[in-house]
DNA sequence: AACTAATCAACAATCATTGTTGATAACGGC
DNA sequence: GCCGTTATCAACAATGATTGTTGATTAGTT
């Protein structure tokens, strides 16, 4: 993730303005968790910049995607998560609590020379596991409770689980 | 992917009846092609087996999940896809038509030991790449054109682009 | 044959996301 | 500091996949 400031000057450099609204974003992006949906990030841009709308938030991770400083990420978890880690990375859904847990390259291992022999081509591959994310984990072995509660955790709820 | 009759033998287990619309749906996936969306599977329901609603596919597709003869797959792709494939495998989703191929689990390498380091544990790993499909692939190299023209194909006209 | 489960049609609702519109605000080049 | 161009706003509608509902009808299974 850029400073605010870099991405400020991004925007400029793409005849796009830098409003207050943008900035909010900016620097919400930095300081937040790693993987929020629209709707978490648009919570914490109005608690510092208050009337900004839901639809602004869409407007502006989407242009940060298109300037290719932000990952739009759809694992199934419902909404859009984005993703402002730039390094290369593999993710971790985890089934109890949703969420996205960075997995830093270099502890995988992941090849697929062979696929060619398909006749396909491949610009990306990503590993996505499912599992249970380290505080989920940590509390499922000491209570050792829900075998199988949580459905899917929908976006409204989804505010930090572990806080 | 099981033949129609041992799916229906697996429904009588599990006390569930097995009717014609649950045979017509068993009957579509063992044919079909790899990961159709509920909508396609319907189409290709109604056509044997005309009235059934869409509304009792996505039910029945649901069972089958839930009893493991199907996996639901969220590629991003916007609707589910359902994965009868029950062997090791990956996916290739093909940006120019979104269709979602099979990778054998023999033609990659993935392994990912060292994320227990994190805390976390994983149930399931499975590599999701993007890239072009055998057909597209042949296409483009020849014609050369679509520097980047398909956003997102919608599930509408998504009936088996190679066909 | 009877009990129960499944299906139907027709509809409404959900949820994330994008489009629209007309009015207001404000960035950035001068 | 002005002005033209963009951005943003509120408020709303629409999309598209999926699930819920309801009351009536059909049809497996024992």
């Amino acid at each position: 993730m850029r400073s605010p400031e870099a991405l400020a000057q991004r925007f400029r450099e793409a005849n796009l303005k830098v409003t207050p609204q943008r900035m909010a974003v900016f620097e919400v992006l930095g300081t937040g968790p790693g993987h929020p949906a629209a709707e978490q990030i648009h919570r914490s841009v109005v608690e510092k910049l208050p009337n900004v709308s839901l639809r602004t938030v869409y407007q502006v991770l989407r242009e940060l995607s298109e300037l290719g400083e932000l990952v739009m990420l759809d694992l199934g978890t419902g909404a859009v998560r984005y993703d402002h880690n730039l390094t290369q990375h593999h993710h971790l859904v985890c089934d109890e609590c949703g969420a996205v847990v960075d997995i830093p390259a270099h502890l995988t291992e992941v090849q697929y020379a062979g696929v060619a022999d398909l006749g396909v081509s491949v610009s990306t591959a990503e590993l996505v596991m499912r599992g249970t994310c380290s505080p989920c984990h940590a509390a499922g072995s000491t209570t050792a409770e829900s075998t199988k509660p949580s459905s899917q955790p929908t976006m409204q709820q989804l505010g930090d689980p572990h806080a």
